[in-house]
Parts: structure tokens; C-alpha cells; sequence
DNA sequence: GCCAACGTTGGC
DNA sequence: GCCAACGTTGGC
């Protein structure tokens, strides 16, 4: 099974590229979205993650994750006191799931989503055309392309 | 803070 | 099953 790739939002002032930095590994618990926790299961241990800080500025992958532990039960869903807490999601039969990610690493300046609109060969990026997803497939070509832009500096 | 895009909910 | 209303995301 070929390694795939992948891209992961976050608002970097909730959890950031220097949070996962020192973290080494962290658990990412609070996906809500039926597509983005899809893709948060067919995730293979050893995938590679593009970061990305969203709320930011500007808004751009600043780095380099992998997938440490495959989709397990979120169980913050479960829990009346989290923020993450959904009634509907049933122990016996879970509807939520997180993954773990580790730090690879972190690119010198941030690859800014107006730089890779700008890029033709990655105009048919998720990112660019559903801003909205949270956890988005990344073709080997992009997740290549992105990457190389984020050490040349 | 605004607003467009998109997902979800719920009445019918 | 349709679709209006509503809520959320995320760029700007």
C-alpha cells in the first residue's frame, strides 16, 4: 500500500506547529464533520501530514506531520463536559474518531495559501477549491511540491 | 467584523 | 426527499 497524504487545519492559536514541535506527538480530537473524519479513517500509520495554520496571517502550511496512530473512538464526544461533547455519538457504536500526529518538522517561513493559488500545478489542491475542510486528501505531487517550497527558504 | 461557502437540521 | 433556516468555517 502506497503512502498517502494528507493536510490538517488548525488554528494555531488554539494548537500550532510549535505546540507539536514540543509535544513530539499529539492526539486530534474534535473533528466534527462526517468528510473530515472519512478521511481521518483511511489515514495509514506513517502518512505525511501538510500543517496548516488557519485564522492566521497569512493562513499557510507551516510544516510537516505524520500520521503516529491510526483513527481510534474520540472520546471527548462522550464526555458532557468538553466542548466536543455529542449526545449522539454512541461507546457502542462511535461516531467521531481521532488519529495521532508527530512532529517531522517545520518549514522556515510559511507556505501562505496565496502562494499556492499561485501555483498552477497546485490549482486542483482541496485547499483551494473547498476552503472549508478540515482534513483533506494531498496528491504525492502536491504534498511534494509544498514541501520543497517550505525548505527553500 | 463581515460575509460567502458549505454542512446540518427539521418541518412538511 | 425537498428545501428553508440556521450554524460554522475561514479568508479577507
Amino acid at each position: 500500500m502506497a503512502m498517502q497524504y494528507w493536510l490538517m487545519k488548525t488554528e494555531p492559536g488554539v494548537y500550532s506547529i510549535d505546540d507539536l514541535k514540543r509535544d513530539k506527538k499529539t492526539f486530534w480530537e474534535g473533528v466534527r464533520n462526517y468528510q473530515a473524519r472519512n478521511n481521518m479513517r483511511a489515514m495509514k500509520k506513517g502518512d505525511g501530514v501538510l500543517f496548516y495554520h488557519s485564522q492566521a496571517t497569512p493562513p499557510g502550511v507551516v510544516g510537516v506531520a505524520k500520521v503516529v496512530k491510526e483513527a481510534y473512538p474520540d472520546h471527548f464526544a462522550f464526555d458532557k463536559k468538553s466542548k466536543y461533547f455529542d449526545a449522539k455519538s454512541d461507546p457502542e457504536e462511535p461516531r467521531w474518531f481521532m488519529v495521532d500526529v508527530g512532529f517531522v518538522e517545520k518549514f522556515g517561513a510559511v507556505v501562505s495559501l496565496p502562494e499556492i493559488r499561485e501555483v498552477n500545478a497546485l490549482k486542483d489542491m482541496v485547499l483551494v477549491n473547498n476552503s472549508r475542510l478540515s482534513v483533506q486528501p494531498v496528491r504525492k505531487a502536491e504534498f511534494d511540491r509544498v514541501v520543497k517550497m517550505g525548505r527553500a527558504r
